[in-house]
DNA sequence: AAGGTAGGCAACCGCCACACG
DNA sequence: TCGTGTGGCGGTTGCCTACCT
């Protein structure tokens, strides 16, 4: 712990703590002995609720000691981002929604979190368990069915390495961007352009004309 | 009605990247 | 430049409930 905490509130609003905080903060930290684990009460989903109100939602170890909940901040922020958050749609998913899964899956792989970035009011956790629960087992149920298993095995192999590649060309797209080398017409990104994809600016977010640009199922 | 099983979901764990001193 | 703390993410676990025998 080197960091410097003697502050108030900055003009931003995030929380910066007082050096009577940092007493609290001593006190209230709690060892991995004795640190509240298991489902939130509703007693908890208020109290840290109420600290975020005041505090927003930067550092979680100070929010949790500030609720005067014996759970670590990452317990806190999980419990905030999947269930507090405002704006949050539980359950229901619908077959719109739902076939924006399956392309930003087949296009990400397992990156939970910017597929529900693409989906707004749902949560990387929300999506990981639906697909985990329903959506691997109707390509599976669907793989059969046209017995396609083995072929897709293979498929499967060539695909990750596609995905594989395709992260490195992100990566280099972005470097490039950094360094002003990219955008030109002779661009070598080709048609699969990350800032296009990730421009969640002027569109119905479950429209999929914009998700037909970059995959077919 | 009771016990067993499977499915769904909330929450934890461990790793990684980044910021800061 | 390096060490440390923190947040973010994906994988996994374990509990709860519904369904089946």
């Amino acid at each position: 712990m080197g960091r410097k905490v003697d502050h108030d509130e900055n003009i931003k609003g995030e929380m910066i703590m007082k050096p009577l905080e940092e007493a609290v903060l001593k006190d209230m930290s709690t060892t991995k002995k004795d640190v509240n684990k298991g489902t939130w009460t509703a007693e908890e989903d208020r109290k840290l609720a109420e600290v975020i109100a005041i505090h927003g939602t930067k550092r979680w170890k100070i929010i949790a000691a500030k609720a005067g909940l014996n759970r670590c901040g990452k317990s806190c922020r999980l419990r905030w981002m999947n269930y507090l958050r405002p704006n949050i749609k539980r359950g229901n998913i619908s077959e719109q929604e739902e076939d924006l899964i399956l392309r930003l899956h087949k296009l990400l792989g397992n990156r939970w979190s910017l597929i529900a970035g693409r989906l707004p009011g749902r949560t990387d956790n929300e999506i990981k368990n639906y697909w985990n629960s329903h959506l691997s087992k109707k390509i599976e149920l669907k793989d059969r069915q046209s017995g396609a298993s083995e072929i897709r095995e293979m498929y499967v192999g060539e695909k990750r390495k596609v995905m594989e590649s395709k992260e490195i060309n992100l990566e280099v797209m972005k470097e490039e961007e950094i360094n002003g080398c990219n955008g030109g017409e002779g661009s070598p990104s080709g048609s699969f352009n990350v800032d296009d994809f990730f421009d969640f600016s002027n569109e119905d977010p479950l429209n999929l004309e914009w998700m037909s640009r970059f995959v077919q199922l």
